[in-house]
DNA sequence: CAAGATATGTCCGATTAAGGACATATTGTA
DNA sequence: TACAATATGTCCTTAATCGGACATATCTTG
Protein backbone atom coordinates (compact mmCIF):
# COMPACT_ATOMS: atom_id res chain seq x y z
CA UNK A 1 0.00 0.00 0.00
CA UNK A 2 2.77 2.13 1.04
CA UNK A 3 4.65 1.49 -2.19
CA UNK A 4 1.30 2.57 -4.33
CA UNK A 5 1.70 6.37 -2.22
CA UNK A 6 5.55 5.92 -2.99
CA UNK A 7 5.51 6.52 -7.35
CA UNK A 8 2.54 9.55 -6.54
CA UNK A 9 4.87 11.22 -3.95
CA UNK A 10 8.20 11.42 -5.84
CA UNK A 11 6.54 12.11 -9.03
CA UNK A 12 5.18 14.90 -6.95
CA UNK A 13 8.78 15.34 -5.49
CA UNK A 14 10.49 15.45 -9.09
CA UNK A 15 7.57 18.29 -10.77
CA UNK A 16 7.70 20.63 -7.89
CA UNK A 17 11.14 20.74 -6.97
CA UNK A 18 12.56 19.93 -10.22
CA UNK A 19 15.18 22.30 -10.19
CA UNK A 20 16.72 20.79 -6.82
CA UNK A 21 16.44 17.18 -7.93
CA UNK A 22 18.34 18.41 -10.68
CA UNK A 23 20.87 19.75 -8.70
CA UNK A 24 21.08 17.03 -7.36
CA UNK A 25 21.91 14.68 -10.09
CA UNK A 26 24.67 17.26 -11.05
CA UNK A 27 26.52 17.04 -7.94
CA UNK A 28 27.15 13.67 -7.85
CA UNK A 29 29.17 14.29 -11.42
CA UNK A 30 28.99 16.21 -14.64
CA UNK A 31 26.34 15.36 -16.75
CA UNK A 32 24.29 16.70 -19.48
CA UNK A 33 20.15 16.93 -20.04
CA UNK A 34 19.53 14.16 -21.92
CA UNK A 35 21.06 11.80 -19.74
CA UNK A 36 19.13 13.67 -16.91
CA UNK A 37 16.30 12.62 -18.28
CA UNK A 38 17.24 8.70 -18.91
CA UNK A 39 18.33 8.35 -15.58
CA UNK A 40 15.27 9.65 -13.57
CA UNK A 41 12.97 8.16 -15.98
CA UNK A 42 15.10 4.50 -15.41
CA UNK A 43 15.80 5.12 -11.61
CA UNK A 44 12.05 6.85 -10.60
CA UNK A 45 10.13 5.02 -13.13
CA UNK A 46 8.10 8.37 -14.29
CA UNK A 47 8.20 10.68 -17.33
CA UNK A 48 10.28 13.90 -17.51
CA UNK A 49 9.25 16.24 -20.44
CA UNK A 50 12.51 17.69 -22.16
CA UNK A 51 10.47 20.20 -22.48
CA UNK A 52 10.39 21.18 -18.92
CA UNK A 53 14.01 19.66 -18.35
CA UNK A 54 15.96 21.94 -20.47
CA UNK A 55 14.44 25.88 -19.38
CA UNK A 56 14.94 24.60 -15.65
CA UNK A 57 18.37 23.38 -16.63
CA UNK A 58 18.94 26.60 -18.40
CA UNK A 59 17.14 28.41 -15.66
CA UNK A 60 19.59 26.83 -12.96
CA UNK A 61 22.51 28.00 -14.65
CA UNK A 62 21.23 31.87 -14.72
CA UNK A 63 20.93 31.50 -11.07
CA UNK A 64 24.04 30.39 -11.08
CA UNK A 65 23.75 27.44 -9.46
CA UNK A 66 25.75 25.27 -12.34
CA UNK A 67 27.74 26.27 -15.08
CA UNK A 68 28.04 24.25 -18.77
CA UNK A 69 30.37 23.38 -21.43
CA UNK A 70 29.55 22.48 -24.59
CA UNK A 71 30.98 19.14 -25.47
CA UNK A 72 31.65 17.18 -28.90
CA UNK A 73 31.67 13.71 -28.50
CA UNK A 74 30.74 11.43 -31.18
CA UNK A 75 29.72 14.47 -33.22
CA UNK A 76 26.77 14.89 -30.49
CA UNK A 77 26.52 18.25 -28.94
CA UNK A 78 26.12 17.87 -25.27
CA UNK A 79 26.22 20.74 -22.79
CA UNK A 80 28.17 19.22 -19.80
CA UNK A 81 26.69 20.77 -16.64
CA UNK A 82 28.65 21.02 -13.34
CA UNK A 83 27.68 22.34 -10.02
CA UNK A 84 28.65 25.64 -9.07
CA UNK A 85 30.09 26.32 -5.35
CA UNK A 86 26.97 28.27 -4.65
CA UNK A 87 24.87 25.16 -6.09
CA UNK A 88 26.23 23.71 -3.57
CA UNK A 89 25.59 26.04 -0.74
CA UNK A 90 22.00 26.07 -2.14
CA UNK A 91 22.01 22.53 -2.03
CA UNK A 92 23.56 21.81 1.42
CA UNK A 93 20.49 24.28 2.71
CA UNK A 94 17.62 21.43 1.31
CA UNK A 95 19.55 18.77 3.17
CA UNK A 96 19.21 20.83 6.41
CA UNK A 97 15.66 21.35 5.68
CA UNK A 98 15.03 17.49 5.07
CA UNK A 99 16.78 16.64 8.40
CA UNK A 100 14.66 19.21 10.09
CA UNK A 101 11.38 17.58 8.18
CA UNK A 102 13.01 13.99 9.49
CA UNK A 103 13.75 15.17 13.59
CA UNK A 104 10.61 14.22 15.78
CA UNK A 105 9.59 10.97 13.41
CA UNK B 1 24.24 33.54 2.66
CA UNK B 2 22.73 29.76 3.33
CA UNK B 3 20.26 32.08 5.26
CA UNK B 4 18.90 33.75 2.41
CA UNK B 5 17.86 30.40 0.36
CA UNK B 6 16.74 28.71 3.33
CA UNK B 7 13.39 30.80 3.10
CA UNK B 8 12.81 30.55 -0.24
CA UNK B 9 13.50 26.56 -0.30
CA UNK B 10 10.73 26.33 2.82
CA UNK B 11 8.38 29.22 1.08
CA UNK B 12 8.73 26.62 -1.45
CA UNK B 13 7.75 23.48 -0.08
CA UNK B 14 5.23 24.57 2.06
CA UNK B 15 3.39 25.87 -1.52
CA UNK B 16 4.01 22.77 -3.38
CA UNK B 17 3.83 19.78 -0.74
CA UNK B 18 1.53 21.86 1.29
CA UNK B 19 -0.81 18.65 1.84
CA UNK B 20 2.15 16.58 2.94
CA UNK B 21 3.12 19.49 5.71
CA UNK B 22 -0.46 19.57 6.83
CA UNK B 23 -0.27 15.92 7.61
CA UNK B 24 3.09 16.60 9.44
CA UNK B 25 1.38 19.12 11.60
CA UNK B 26 -1.82 17.11 12.45
CA UNK B 27 0.18 14.26 13.31
CA UNK B 28 1.84 15.69 16.29
CA UNK B 29 -1.81 16.73 17.66
CA UNK B 30 -4.94 17.03 16.34
CA UNK B 31 -5.58 20.54 15.78
CA UNK B 32 -7.55 23.19 13.32
CA UNK B 33 -7.20 25.19 10.04
CA UNK B 34 -6.64 28.35 12.00
CA UNK B 35 -4.20 27.06 14.03
CA UNK B 36 -2.12 26.07 11.79
CA UNK B 37 -2.50 28.71 9.81
CA UNK B 38 -1.19 30.60 12.64
CA UNK B 39 1.13 28.22 13.46
CA UNK B 40 3.18 27.98 10.00
CA UNK B 41 3.11 31.52 9.70
CA UNK B 42 5.22 31.97 13.19
CA UNK B 43 7.18 28.82 12.81
CA UNK B 44 8.68 28.93 9.42
CA UNK B 45 8.16 33.35 8.76
CA UNK B 46 6.15 32.66 5.49
CA UNK B 47 2.55 33.82 5.07
CA UNK B 48 -0.19 30.94 4.19
CA UNK B 49 -3.51 31.97 2.47
CA UNK B 50 -6.26 30.49 4.30
CA UNK B 51 -7.64 30.57 0.71
CA UNK B 52 -5.07 27.41 -0.25
CA UNK B 53 -5.49 25.90 3.50
CA UNK B 54 -9.07 25.39 4.04
CA UNK B 55 -9.05 23.31 0.60
CA UNK B 56 -6.76 21.65 1.11
CA UNK B 57 -7.52 19.99 4.43
CA UNK B 58 -10.92 18.88 3.41
CA UNK B 59 -9.24 17.55 0.36
CA UNK B 60 -6.66 15.69 2.77
CA UNK B 61 -10.17 14.28 4.49
CA UNK B 62 -11.92 13.49 1.15
CA UNK B 63 -8.53 11.21 0.38
CA UNK B 64 -9.07 9.51 3.83
CA UNK B 65 -6.20 10.84 5.32
CA UNK B 66 -7.56 12.54 7.99
CA UNK B 67 -10.61 12.72 9.71
CA UNK B 68 -12.37 15.67 11.66
CA UNK B 69 -14.87 16.51 14.08
CA UNK B 70 -16.56 19.81 14.89
CA UNK B 71 -15.58 21.34 18.67
CA UNK B 72 -17.49 23.98 19.98
CA UNK B 73 -15.06 25.90 22.41
CA UNK B 74 -16.17 29.07 24.09
CA UNK B 75 -18.63 29.35 20.54
CA UNK B 76 -16.14 29.15 18.73
CA UNK B 77 -16.91 26.24 15.96
CA UNK B 78 -13.74 25.00 15.11
CA UNK B 79 -12.70 21.71 12.78
CA UNK B 80 -10.75 19.46 14.70
CA UNK B 81 -8.80 16.99 12.15
CA UNK B 82 -7.07 13.95 13.01
CA UNK B 83 -4.57 11.79 11.11
CA UNK B 84 -6.10 8.37 10.20
CA UNK B 85 -3.95 5.08 10.01
CA UNK B 86 -3.49 5.94 6.18
CA UNK B 87 -2.39 9.36 6.81
CA UNK B 88 0.04 7.83 8.85
CA UNK B 89 1.36 5.59 5.92
CA UNK B 90 1.43 7.75 3.60
CA UNK B 91 3.41 10.30 5.92
CA UNK B 92 5.81 7.32 6.65
CA UNK B 93 6.19 6.76 2.93
CA UNK B 94 6.98 10.16 2.56
CA UNK B 95 9.82 10.02 5.13
CA UNK B 96 11.52 7.31 3.85
CA UNK B 97 11.61 8.89 0.66
CA UNK B 98 13.23 12.23 2.26
CA UNK B 99 15.94 9.76 3.79
CA UNK B 100 16.48 8.25 0.57
CA UNK B 101 17.84 11.54 -0.62
CA UNK B 102 19.94 12.36 2.65
CA UNK B 103 21.50 9.03 1.81
CA UNK B 104 24.86 10.21 -0.84
CA UNK B 105 25.04 12.97 0.56
C1' DC C 1 -19.75 49.84 20.26
C1' DA C 2 -16.28 49.42 17.16
C1' DA C 3 -12.20 47.11 15.99
C1' DG C 4 -9.40 43.16 16.02
C1' DA C 5 -8.93 38.33 16.65
C1' DT C 6 -10.80 33.72 15.99
C1' DA C 7 -12.74 30.50 12.60
C1' DT C 8 -14.09 28.59 8.05
C1' DG C 9 -15.48 28.99 3.60
C1' DT C 10 -16.05 30.50 -1.65
C1' DC C 11 -15.00 32.99 -5.89
C1' DC C 12 -12.70 35.38 -9.68
C1' DG C 13 -9.25 37.55 -12.58
C1' DA C 14 -4.50 37.06 -13.53
C1' DT C 15 -0.46 34.54 -13.69
C1' DT C 16 1.85 30.29 -14.10
C1' DA C 17 2.64 25.68 -15.29
C1' DA C 18 1.51 21.34 -17.87
C1' DG C 19 1.28 18.42 -22.06
C1' DG C 20 2.39 17.86 -26.25
C1' DA C 21 3.65 19.40 -30.71
C1' DC C 22 7.04 21.63 -33.78
C1' DA C 23 11.91 22.12 -34.91
C1' DT C 24 16.69 20.77 -36.08
C1' DA C 25 20.99 18.01 -36.40
C1' DT C 26 23.80 13.85 -36.08
C1' DT C 27 24.66 8.88 -35.50
C1' DG C 28 23.65 3.99 -35.51
C1' DT C 29 20.90 0.27 -37.15
C1' DA C 30 17.67 -2.62 -39.76
C1' DT D 1 17.12 4.77 -46.77
C1' DA D 2 14.11 5.07 -43.31
C1' DC D 3 13.64 4.70 -38.43
C1' DA D 4 15.16 4.92 -33.74
C1' DA D 5 18.18 7.06 -30.64
C1' DT D 6 20.95 10.96 -29.08
C1' DA D 7 20.75 15.90 -28.06
C1' DT D 8 18.75 20.53 -27.23
C1' DG D 9 15.54 23.90 -27.88
C1' DT D 10 10.88 26.64 -28.55
C1' DC D 11 5.91 27.32 -28.86
C1' DC D 12 0.96 27.08 -28.13
C1' DT D 13 -3.28 25.68 -26.09
C1' DT D 14 -5.25 24.22 -22.11
C1' DA D 15 -5.34 23.30 -17.20
C1' DA D 16 -4.06 24.55 -12.55
C1' DT D 17 -2.76 27.71 -9.20
C1' DC D 18 -2.07 32.48 -6.90
C1' DG D 19 -3.29 36.43 -4.57
C1' DG D 20 -6.71 38.73 -2.89
C1' DA D 21 -11.42 39.84 -2.26
C1' DC D 22 -16.08 38.68 -0.63
C1' DA D 23 -18.77 36.41 2.93
C1' DT D 24 -20.36 35.16 7.59
C1' DA D 25 -20.36 34.41 12.65
C1' DT D 26 -18.68 34.79 17.42
C1' DC D 27 -15.75 36.54 21.02
C1' DT D 28 -12.54 39.77 23.22
C1' DT D 29 -10.58 44.17 24.16
C1' DG D 30 -10.19 49.18 24.22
Amino acid sequence: MAENYRKEIVQHIIRNLLDIQLLRIIQVEPTWGYRIKKQVETDFNIKLRHGALYPTLNALEQKGFVESKKQQKDGRARKVYTITATGKIYLQTYYSILQGQLENT
